[in-house]
DNA sequence: CGCCGACTGTCACAGGGGTGTCACAGGGGC
DNA sequence: GCCCCTGTGACACCCCTGTGACAGTCGGCG
């Protein structure tokens, strides 16, 4: 049974979720504010958060950020819609997922499941996608049971992709974290890697169901169905 | 049902992952000491070890030596994230897997039964791959029957990896595992034992299909299919 | 509905980096 | 002292990789 830890300072809020998460069947403590949040989060060691963040004192998050100095349990982002926050910024301070609110508890639930799958899958060493599965270990990738001997570029852009399946990369955070500088000018360089990758991991590379294009920002990676 | 002992000193974490693990289903005994560590070891015969590295007195890397000194079980080693240390210090103290701080429960114990399952099967002595077989106890290696007189190098490179089979290790880890230092200039050395290595153990040296290339990373023992 | 611009897919090629291979010299064990 | 093992460095090769040009596609706008 999961563990969570809702940090929120609305009560009506607070009161409404934490309600509707213990009756989806999860274990659940609340906390008002972001130092309460993290005097909690010490204590009880919960398998996941839920962060409201607009808070009085710290803010969600300055939390999030103190939280991921010592910690890598999942994090889920709650943002008032008027915050019009960039997915990004979120997902910088070390958040897993991000959702708008006012949110309803059973796309709450949704969520949090996804993340705490996503945990699981991340912490075996190999994860599939369809016929196509990826082992960390033995840094292969298989389809079908056959060998795909990716390059170690095509690997790194797979194995990058797939830390954050579902999620949209853009091609400057592609750039960073598989060929790890800055700055890209106007080459075709990611757009060239991942159509080498999708040579040999796609059934119908033109028509690619695995790496998806996001027009206007980059790739994604889709989880199986 | 597993029986582990924890070896943590920080009461935090500590009660932390008893808890949790206990949750997953585990025996849990723990200690807050290398020295409690090494006599609830001897009393109580865990299945499993997890062990902090950073420990007052006594220090995870040293309880790990001598437990090895007598004992084969599976030793999981607990690192902070800023002792940056790479896998393979841990390794080297004849540890069977680490896992970084902070560390999920869900992880953690995905790793424990990992780690037992591979103990499983590798507690016979001897293991086959193909017509090759290796037999830690005689310290020889036949093929078709036939003894192959491997060198002493070759002998602890082809153990190290059958050790690990199926995972890709880097040449960094090679060379702290069989030759016990840190350095790797840009010299063949690795290379030229592996040559070496697949001349006698390959049936077509050229396309080997025991010792596999992961370019980019280094070798890898391929499981028997 | 059609045009236009921006974005993406595709390809060939040249350069470079990583790996296989080998010969040789030093060193350690018997 | 002899011999086998071992580490080194050089070299060649092959595959990978980044680039740039061009074609194709998508979305928006009139």
């Amino acid at each position: 049974m999961p563990f969570l830890l809702l940090i929120e300072d609305d009560d009506a809020i607070r009161t409404g979720l934490e309600l509707a998460l213990t009756r989806q069947g999860h274990r659940v403590a609340t906390a008002a504010s972001g130092e309460d949040g993290l005097r909690l989060f010490k204590e009880q060691r919960p398998d996941l958060i839920v962060l409201d963040v607009m808070l009085p004192g710290i803010d969600g998050f300055e939390v999030c950020r103190r939280i991921r100095r010592t910690d890598q349990l999942p994090i889920i982002l709650l943002t008032a819609r008027s915050d019009d926050i960039d997915v990004v910024v979120g997902l910088e301070s070390g958040a897993d997922d991000y959702v708008v609110k006012p949110v309803q508890p059973r796309v709450l639930d949704a969520r949090i499941r996804a993340v705490l799958r996503r945990g699981e899958r991340e912490s075996s060493d190999s994860s599939a996608y369809g016929t196509v599965v990826i082992d960390r270990a033995a840094m292969t990738v298989t389809k079908d049971g056959q060998d795909l001997q990716l390059t170690p570029t095509e690997l790194r852009l797979l194995l990058e992709l797939s830390r954050r399946p579902g999620q949209a990369l853009s091609r400057q955070q592609l750039l960073r974290l598989v060929w790890e500088h800055d700055y890209l000018g106007d080459s075709r360089l990611v757009d060239a890697c991942v159509q080498r990758l999708r040579a040999k991991v796609e059934d119908v590379p033109s028509a690619p169901t695995l790496i998806r294009t996001v027009r206007g920002v980059g790739y994604r990676l889709d989880p199986p169905a």
